[in-house]
RNA sequence: GGCCUGUUGGAGAAGCGGCUUAACUCACAUGCCUUUCACGCAUGCAUUCAUGGGUUCGAAUCCCGUACAGGUCACCA
């Protein structure tokens, strides 16, 4: 009669490792007390979803905090979805976060002494596990057909019993080792499963960092652990990877809180010490009333590339993140009077259960914030790296005269309290349009009060180019632009013109829209003495005598 | 449908048995400042914590039911 092992040497006459070479290959580490090992282990099929840089962030930030190590690690042990070039772009696009891994995968090579971190490169340590499971009697092959499982769950489904392949329905679970072999050598299709010995009656309880204390029934499904394909199943490859990688903490999606004891059982029969898990609450969008989760079909704002093609500074949408993950986090920005996420003691507890959903008028918020507080140069530098990659045209405006533009970008910048006109880069082209001739030439009708005729504007207009200050301080300047409003019938006081509206032309304020709609072409623009000195006097005179 | 989780203002949330006539931030509104806008400043915005019971001298805070919402039940992760 065959043995478990004759059986396990058959399926893997190849694995001549065990376990124990595994142990001392990946050692465990040696890093000071308290310091956590996370990792951010993504399936390369798609395109860096905002939820995964939520996580990912998380991730990152716990393990900084802490002095550890964080890790990227590819799942892609689904080869049907994995979609070519995605990880790199992954990597690439959390590289832009700052969020760049201490070890894992990286493109061409790996880097860190746990890896291979690419779970399809991995299959032979998988299999080393698999092959001491089968020879223990604590896993084995399954002959079911895609057919012979669809009639197991319709069974199950008409006679209103729970779905899955366990106790009962696990078919091949009872099958004598001479019958596997037997059926292996007759070459019949198979996949690994795993042997549950749980009671579906009975709770198990494990601790989240988030959650607290959960209660869930055991696991007693036969789960695979490894496809037809000889990759391993999630749920398998989280388990073995997490262990011999050495992570502490688990953080994911909270999707995965009820397969959870499937992993602890894995953990436990294997003999290793679990990590901890933090499963994180998930972004979600209001969509006609109901919550639900960002989707990357429906909503632009689920991928990543959206905010970074937009010209959201990344800066600001971490800072935006971290304030959904800890709301204290908010507080203490104002009461540290910054906005630097790293130096902010991120803590598990302070998550919120549910998740938030996003509010693109907050992260705006934050992102003006950023923008506001960041330095001239820096500014200057992180918008000419997002127009290389994004704007063709402010790319040439800066190019064409990057004193100029920087003079426009910094209108305002050095006072106690800055203007905060964009939450993106993408916002800076249609504010500053009128600084370029050749759009301002091509500007929609001037917006003039038309209390004024004509006549009167031209003149007023013209004797402002000749007689106003270039190249003044802003007091003197002004009082030039007074003098000649006063000449012209404008109250040059507030209190004067409100007592007595008729006897004047118009108010000061009229005299200054008049000037700003022929410079700007917009009845709103940004400090009118600064906008003057930045075009120059020959611009400005020439646009006051041409305004009509 | 079973199981798990959650429910404090438009949004993020603090509070976890008396100090709460529910903090703080965004949004919104109004006013001030001001040559416009932005900035800044000030004020307003839940008599109420999904709902119905219960425990208690006292509940947003503890217990039970109900409703609603989210998650999950694959050779996908």
């Amino acid at each position: 009669m065959a043995t478990y092992l004759d059986l396990a040497n058959l399926l893997f006459p190849d694995v001549t490792k065990t376990i124990d070479d595994l142990e001392k290959e990946y050692p465990l580490r040696n890093l000071p007390e308290g310091a956590q090992v996370t990792r951010f282990a993504p399936s390369p099929t798609g395109f860096l979803h905002t939820g995964s840089l939520f996580t990912a962030f998380i991730a990152y930030t716990y393990a900084k905090q802490s002095q550890g190590v964080y890790m990227f690690r590819l799942e892609d042990t689904d080869t049907k979805r994995t979609i070519a070039g995605s990880a790199d772009e992954l990597i690439d696009q959390l590289a832009e976060f700052g969020i760049i891994a201490d070890e894992g995968y990286f493109p061409g090579s790996d880097k860190g002494a746990y890896g291979p971190y690419q779970q399809s490169v991995r299959a032979d340590i998988y299999k080393v596990v698999i092959k001491h499971l089968i020879a223990e009697g604590k896993a084995y092959p399954d002959f079911c057909s895609a057919e012979d499982l669809q009639k197991i769950r319709d069974f199950q489904e008409a006679n209103k019993i729970l779905p899955g392949y366990y106790g009962p329905y696990a078919r091949d679970r009872k099958l004598t080792v001479d019958e596997q072999i037997e059926k292996i050598k007759a070459g019949t299709p198979w996949v690994i499963r795993y042997k549950s010995m749980g009671d579906h009656d009975k709770k198990i309880k494990f601790k989240d960092a988030i959650r607290g204390e959960l209660e869930l029934a055991d696991n007693d499904v036969d789960i695979v652990i490894m496809k037809s394909d000889g990759l391993p199943t999630y749920h398998f490859a989280h388990v073995v990877d997490d262990h011999f990688m050495r992570t502490t903490v688990v953080t994911r999606g909270e999707e995965w809180i009820p397969s959870t004891p499937i992993h602890i059982q894995l953990f436990r029969d294997l003999g290793w010490k679990g990590p901890k898990y933090a499963h994180l609450p998930v972004i979600m969008k209001l969509d006609h009333g109901n919550k639900r989760k960002l989707s990357k079909r429906k909503d632009p704002e689920a991928a990543v590339s959206y905010f970074l093609k937009a010209g959201y500074p990344p800066k600001g949408l971490l800072v935006y993140l971290m304030s959904i993950a800890n709301s204290n986090f908010e507080e203490w920005t104002i009461a540290n009077k910054s906005l630097d996420v790293s130096k902010f003691t991120f803590a598990f507890k302070k998550m919120s259960l549910d998740g938030a959903l996003f509010d693109e008028g907050k992260l705006n918020y934050f992102c003006k914030e950023v923008l506001a507080a960041t330095p001239k140069e820096e500014l200057l530098k992180a918008v000419k790296e997002w127009a290389e990659k994004n704007s063709p045209t402010l790319l040439k405006k800066m190019n064409d005269d990057m004193e100029y533009f920087s003079k426009i970008l910094n209108i305002e910048k050095d006072r106690p309290n800055p203007r905060k006109d964009y939450a993106k880069y993408g916002d800076i082209e249609p504010a500053t349009w009128f600084f370029y001739d050749d759009e301002f030439e091509k500007h929609p009708e001037l917006p003039f009060n038309e209390k004024y005729d004509k006549e009167f504007l031209k003149a007023f207009m013209s004797e402002v180019a000749d007689k106003m200050l270039y190249g003044a301080g802003e007091s003197e300047w002004w009082n030039s632009v007074k003098e000649v409003a006063a000449a012209n019938g404008f109250a040059i006081a507030n209190k004067d013109y409100k007592a007595n509206p008729d006897a004047y032309k118009g108010n000061i304020s009229d005299a200054a829209e008049i000037i700003r709609i022929a410079i700007t072409g917009q009845k709103d623009s940004p400090n009118l003495h600064e906008v003057i000195e930045i075009l120059g006097k020959e611009r400005v005179m020439k646009r006051l005598k041409n305004a009509i």
